[in-house]
DNA sequence: TTGAAAGCGCTAACAC
DNA sequence: GTGTTAGCGCTTTCAA
């Protein structure tokens, strides 16, 4: 049978009653010791501690709940665990969670303002202690930040939360693009295309920003095209383009996924990278720099975009504990123009005003 | 607003207790109703149920957890939550468990068989429904069949569980290395080198298993390398193999890792695919079929695997609550050879028997 | 500094 | 079919 113990009563799992039976104290003084609570004489505690220990007891987390407590447990929601850059924030997210004694509760939102919402109302009524979330919400939706000021600690990362100031930790689209574009600019480039997936998230709109602006700037015309959500349309759309007369000689993809249609459909229509055509894209990829030519990337760094938002939400949880209510955080980090070979060969560029005395890009 | 009352108490959430008192009930009945108990009046049901709906209640985990009952929660544990596959065998449990009512405890174990179970007891003490895990325990290590033993449902996939024949989903491995070995034989090859990084785990285990069998059998001389952790170690493996006098003219590499390595040590050392060395991989990846060559490779099935082994569990958990005492499963899932450009030009094989009357490899 | 009592929200076991 | 009682293991409150 299976758990095979010859007395009559399974081994439970010790509670505080038998840790204080053994060691002689009340239940409370227990339950101090557990909790740090500075009133325990020392000799007192170091019983209690022994009895712990001799018995392995453990908290019970159900009951510290059923009394209100919060759950040893983040929740983090992505809008699709199956993407490698949110799997690997994911990651870091988990493996900061549990260094911190948390477990984390991860959720793919689909894309679904109402799923997700669903979902981080599920984890707040779990007790998680926070919710780290790139939320997938439309201009709006103050749906999560109403589940913020209920007081569950909320930090969102590479996206806000709409119309909420609250704690993020977001990267610099704008920035980003402005480089990419200018890195294509700069390569003699002219007619620069852009073109995009997904038309409502907050890093493509940025990004669309980033480059609008840096072309007007420069005295050229933009030309965004979003939208093209298959390879067959990326095709299409290149094709179309490739055959007008004033066809562009570059262009500047918004995200990884456009990337590799537009990559698969250049090989397709057999145009050159970057003879007939360059191409620089946002989101760095492992393959970036092996597929040849290498690609040209705007590189997001994940890591420390989880690792900062973990962070603040660490701190936010502290603080909530502590009653203290601090200001929000808004962190912006930068990304990091990996020059490689699909823009032709690689330029020395002329500083524009001073060499940059140090060239310390934090990205990994 | 939401909660909108006037009166001084905040709107905590609602209890059966409310319930009970609005439906004119006792607690027990509400219960009942709750968990679908049949001897319910329906003409109370509906009552019930009225009140439910009108009070917004939602069942209190905790207070469960505390009379004995499972969370609803699955855990899962993979080696490395920030890699392509794992992370798309995480979406999709996450996605099934949602749609069976659990949320995901996800963990990466980071290849640490002691923080693997580890994590696993915490998750047990946690009172989850049941596990999910691709091992990283040597064999011998019986921990996690013992908290099976438990009572705790648990099924593994991708590799099974040591020392247990309990559920579990793999994939034709050694099918897989076969073919791949089969392929590149059939291209000409006579000299094979087979290489990996992984040295412990039981896929990596049976591929070369696969290689080394068919090697054999087909009258050749198998050369296994395994432990090429870094890209410089694969780059040196590959000079001094590719300088030696009886060189391999074609590699199959055990996993992802080696196969990226390799293509970029081949790239960095002006060594032609497939001219001069053709090449099959083991795991198919996004871009397989975009560089170029286009990589040929054996292909996994990770959202089929995770969707099996979810399915699996569910049954399980399933049975342990009607007390049913099923005997385990064991599920073995076909690859499929991608054949594209990294071993020559393509070839119409000649059949060995007869042409086979289907082609169903189920693969996504 | 310590302990006793009360009860968090729920369900199993038993009454009716 | 339905209600009552008795805790699950813990922490908060208050008294000692």
């Amino acid at each position: 049978m299976l758990g095979g113990s010859m007395s009559k009563s399974e081994p439970r799992t010790p509670t505080i009653r038998e840790v204080a039976k053994l060691a002689r104290v009340g239940l409370m003084t227990v339950s101090r010791v557990i909790n740090n609570h500075p009133s325990v004489r020392p000799s007192t505690r170091k019983k209690v501690e022994a009895a712990i220990e001799q018995l392995g007891y453990r908290q019970n987390e159900a009951a510290r709940l059923l009394k209100g407590q919060r759950a040893k447990m983040i929740g983090l929601i992505v809008p699709d665990l199956s993407d490698a850059f949110f799997a690997s924030c994911a990651h870091t997210v988990q493996h900061m969670a549990r260094a911190h004694g948390y477990m984390t509760l991860v959720v793919s939102s689909e894309r679904d303002p109402d799923l997700e919402f669903q979902q981080a109302e599920l984890m707040a009524s779990r007790k998680v202690s926070g919710l780290l979330v790139v939320t997938s919400a439309p201009r709006g939706d103050d749906r999560l930040r109403e589940l913020q000021n209920t007081g569950l600690a909320i930090v969102a990362f590479d996206r806000p939360l709409p119309g909420s100031d609250a704690d993020c930790v977001l990267v610099e689209n704008r920035v980003g693009a402005e480089e990419a574009t200018q890195h294509l600019i700069s390569h003699g480039h002219s007619h620069i295309a852009c073109v995009g997936y997904d038309e409502k998230t907050y890093p493509i709109h940025e990004r669309v920003l980033g480059y609008t602006h840096h072309m007007i700037a420069s005295g050229l015309k933009p030309t965004v095209t979003l939208g093209l959500l298959t390879l067959d349309g990326v095709r299409q759309w290149l094709s179309s383009v490739f055959a007008s007369k004033n066809r562009p000689t570059a262009i500047f993809s918004l995200n990884h996924r456009t990337s590799v249609f537009l990559l698969q459909a250049l090989a397709d229509l057999q145009i050159r990278i970057p003879e007939d055509m360059a191409l620089v894209g946002f989101d760095d990829f492992d393959l970036a720099g092996i597929i040849s030519p290498p690609l040209t990337t705007v590189a997001q760094p994940p890591i420390e975009l989880a690792r900062r938002a973990m962070t603040l939400l660490l701190e936010r949880i502290q603080k909530a504990h502590d009653g203290v209510d601090a200001s929000p955080a808004k962190i912006l980090l930068p990304v990091k123009l990996m020059i490689r070979a699909s823009c032709g060969p690689h330029e020395s560029p002329a500083p524009a005003v001073l060499p940059p005395p140090t060239d310390d890009h934090n990205n990994r």
